[in-house]
DNA sequence: AGCGCTTTCGCAACCGCTCTCGATAGGTGC
DNA sequence: GCACCTATCGAGAGCGGTTGCGAAAGCGCT
């Protein structure tokens, strides 16, 4: 039954232990040592899936496929039928170049990477979109990973990507994070990395923000300006930029306007619902209540209003609210909330244009470098006590 | 100065033609042509970026890399000492699989593809999520497209999934969708495609949809038993199941309790925003006003009352509305959206677990399944005129 | 016809990884 | 000490592209 690979001996074969899960055979005549040749031979084995390559294209034609890639990338020494012919059939084969391949050769994968926290919200999704508005036009296209406000998640992404080998990074970190090790993953690499939005310390990257503390100076001088002065601050975590320059917009503005700091009424929350939640109601239930709320985001601001709400508190002639960032439930929910817009579609480009900036420049030494994006009131039912002069 | 690369001769060269950018010479000594190899050595040319490579840990630690991909898998046949050896130095070195080499090799890229017509409205992304949650654990990550409602964006999406060689895809097809042509490549290709809630005729593959029809059925039977008579209907484009069947069963709950149907209260939008205000803003523009109307979706109903609201239009008790989806927004807006829920996590699973299934299929002959799951109907006061049974 | 040059294409080496096949050193049983 | 095994590792061929380099054919000119 078993013959021998080289004498075609049969009857000198002895079995020679297990190699690999496979039997191997020893022929004594030869003194040589094998394992059976496998035997569904590779025509049998029915390849199920198979896209086009430029070899069949080549082979198709009768040339060489090194002729069908330049046609098919237009270089200049190829004749113009034979590029024409190229290009005909590769129409015709449906042929779709291997990313996986040409990645490979190139060492470039032409695929960005963002992480960001979430995209229920719609703060984020439109800033995709953005990114992809300016990413897709200059032949890359993005991997989009969400770290669901968990540190883990998020490593686990920076890994993913880092294992793609995209070009390049823009990220939003989650509100765990605190340290960066797992981002500095990409500047050892080389791998331009763009932040946005919500950033923390210790990383020496460009970055795209809006004007956090100017938006909130701006809101709680608004409050101000409808006759509040117990304005409480549902203020986020203060590990992130984002949270501190809010905070610090609120203190400073009523410093300004000489009104005193109550800590009592300066609550942080983690960005989660309940957590908002929690807040929200710490401050609802404090013996002298707020007279109004500027609040770090609009969700944690519906929240507070939906408390307030089944409360009885009436707003806004009792209890003024302001939030920050104008998801589109904001204008839907009543009274509509007042809030600080940020040019959500400016920030997804802009990030991206500073990223391919990076990834094509040809210099060693990148100076980071930060945009700073104007907010803008959006003054709603939610906060209008006085009637608009205007 | 130029030298023969063959005898070293100087005197006897002679320029010969441009070729491919580069000056071209001939040394007439040796009858042989030849270009000035590169100057910058390989040496000089600095590479910013690299990444590890088994290689790095192969010659790190002196042995082939062979081993080195064996230990990394956790392969039988390598010895604990190596394979620990081995791990050490990745970690060591921060190694990362380049997923590019990695699916090339494998011809998988493990991959999956995720097309969706948008993820502003929370229904897609509540999906994405349910998917991830799936695909992550199984070894997959997923390249989220989003085609904009376009049908050139979601060509170009097939087109970029193709070329990523993903192992399967995930569809909802946009509004325009009604030609299929450009998922037939993923059939031809052998590569699994399943498709949810919006899906359209002519393409035989597995389906997860929730039961539109009945969901429709019993949205409207609703309104019935709530005393409406005069129910519209804002419907969804036709081309799509979903908008077939939900107006179907809203057709068949009038018939079911005997109430006549009237074509002006029928009209349709093609899922934009403005198309829904101006399908709103003609219904409620009738010289008689339907009493109550039964919206495709959330997003629609929301715009209607919105509408409703600044016509003066009082709801529920002049106009009561019922949508499908169960938007956040729907329970924040007030009067709160009665609305029908979708399992959307497990939508979201679904699809993902019936890919799965098929791509670590052996079978060649694949019998498509449809999963359908059912909605809820959430009541809520948009549509509440008698006190709740309960 | 011969020279010099251009146009057009093929060969082959990578990119990083997997996987098949095979080799070798040492262990075991007699 | 020898036959027989087992455990462990290396060599090398792809996967589907890109690209440097060289070759062959054809052209115009003298």
């Amino acid at each position: 039954m078993i013959k021998c690979v080289k004498c075609g001996e049969v009857d000198a074969i002895a079995k020679s232990g297990i190699i690999r899960g496979k039997q191997r055979f020893y022929c004594k005549r030869c003194d040589y040592y094998f394992t059976q040749p496998s035997l569904l031979s590779p025509e049998t084995h029915h390849h199920r899936r198979h896209q086009t390559t430029i070899m069949d294209i080549a082979s198709a034609l009768q040339i060489s496929k090194s002729t069908v890639s330049r046609a098919l990338q237009g270089h200049s020494d190829i004749n113009a039928n034979t590029r024409k012919a190229v290009l005909d059939m590769a129409h015709q084969l449906d042929y779709q170049p291997n990313l996986l391949a040409l990645g490979l050769a190139k060492s470039r994968s032409f695929t960005l990477g963002i992480i960001v926290p979430e995209f229920i919200n719609s703060f984020f999704p439109y800033i995709i979109i953005g990114a992809q508005q300016v990413a897709n036009p200059a032949g890359y296209h993005v991997i989009i990973c969400q770290s669901n406000e968990s540190l883990d998640t998020e490593i686990a992404n920076t890994n993913v990507l880092m294992a793609s080998r995209v070009d390049g990074v823009v990220a939003s970190v989650t509100a765990e994070t605190k340290s960066l090790d797992h981002f500095h993953k990409f500047q050892r690499a080389g791998i331009p990395l763009v932040m946005f939005n919500r950033i923390c310390d210790g990383l020496d990257v460009s970055k795209v923000l809006v004007d956090d503390y100017d938006g909130a100076y701006r809101g709680v001088e608004h409050l101000i300006q409808q006759g509040c002065t117990r304005i409480a601050h549902l203020a986020g975590p203060q590990n992130l930029q984002v949270g501190k320059q809010r905070l610090q917009g609120y203190l400073d503005a009523l410093r300004k306007y000489g009104l005193p700091v109550y800590d009592e009424l300066i609550v942080y929350y983690n960005l989660t619902k309940t957590s908002a939640q929690a807040a929200a109601r710490q401050l609802l239930e404090l013996p002298t209540l707020p007279d109004s709320i500027f609040a770090v985001n609009d969700p944690a601001a519906i929240e507070t209003i939906l408390i307030a709400k089944s409360k009885g508190i009436k707003i806004p002639s009792e209890l003024a609210i302001v939030g920050f960032s104008n998801e589109p439930t904001s204008a839907l929910i009543e009274p509509g909330l007042t809030t600080l817009a940020q040019p959500l579609d400016e920030i997804g480009k802009t990030v991206v244009q500073l990223l391919l900036h990076e990834i094509e420049s040809e210099d060693d030494v990148l100076v980071p470098r930060t945009e700073i994006l104007k907010t803008q009131l959006i003054v709603r039912g939610s906060s209008l006590r006085k009637p608009l002069v205007s």
